[in-house]
DNA sequence: TTTGACCTTCCAGTTACAGTAAGGTCTATA
DNA sequence: TATAGACCTTACTGTAACTGGAAGGTCAAA
């Protein structure tokens, strides 16, 4: 199977996949015309790549995340504390941007938003007092 | 004043503040010997930076920002819909991640954890049916 | 005078790709 | 058989917003 139906069918742009294989995250085998050669198992591997992405695992985590897949005798406790910190990482992310909008949501209503030179939003990030 | 006592002042790292200077976002003196030199302008243009990137917006906002900031014509209209914008691609974020996290929490939810090496959050990945 | 804290510029590295160029390969059709 | 167009290859550059480090100049105090 070559590339552009390895991209269809992991739902992977090709150009990813190359990559990919550029820092060893897969060796798909070569065909005689050096066309890279995509079998099931590269496929299941590119699939797992783009979902574990697309949780928001970094390369590095799905880096041993695909370690753990390769390890028939790891113990699931060891992904289940990588979700689990993942989890903590979305929680704290979550926290800021919250408390990031009730900033900025504080800002806009502050501001008469028309056509007069003064705002308040500036004034906030110059950091005059009101 | 030195770059230091800048980075003091600003709350920015001497290297950010540099990095600020190349990218054209403000132009401090040079003494003598080379040095840059920061007058209560640059501080507070620094500040402005600090705190405006703090709220998550980006380099090129930042510099429409300053140019407002610098433009005593501007309505405030402006920027209130900057402001706007921001919080609604914060809504969004927000949302993506409470998604995300509802997924993991899922597959955390699913495994039971110990040291057996069946674990249903690989399975997931894979994209095998449970 | 020498030490140590500053300062300078320049270059490389970071994350996870995307864009583009130059060129080889395959397949179907005229 | 020629050729068009779709596909593939590598290699290089660029992205955002810095951070780290090397090599070397400057300054103030002991």
């Amino acid at each position: 199977m070559n590339i552009s139906s390895a991209s269809r069918q992991s739902g992977l742009p090709a150009k990813t996949i190359r990559y990919y294989e550029e820092i060893g995250l897969l060796l798909p085998e070569r065909k005689h015309n050096g066309y890279r050669s995509y079998d099931s198992r590269d496929i299941h591997r590119l699939r797992f790549l783009q979902r574990a992405r697309g949780l928001g695992f970094s390369i590095k985590e799905c880096r041993d995340l695909l370690e753990l897949y390769d390890d028939t005798n790891r113990a699931s406790a060891d992904v289940r504390a990588m979700a689990q910190q993942r989890i903590e990482e979305i929680d704290t992310k979550i926290e800021e941007l919250r408390s990031l909008r009730a900033s900025l949501s504080e800002l806009v209503s502050a501001c008469h938003g028309d056509d007069r030179p003064d705002c308040p939003i500036l004034d906030d990030l110059a950091g005059r007092k009101q």
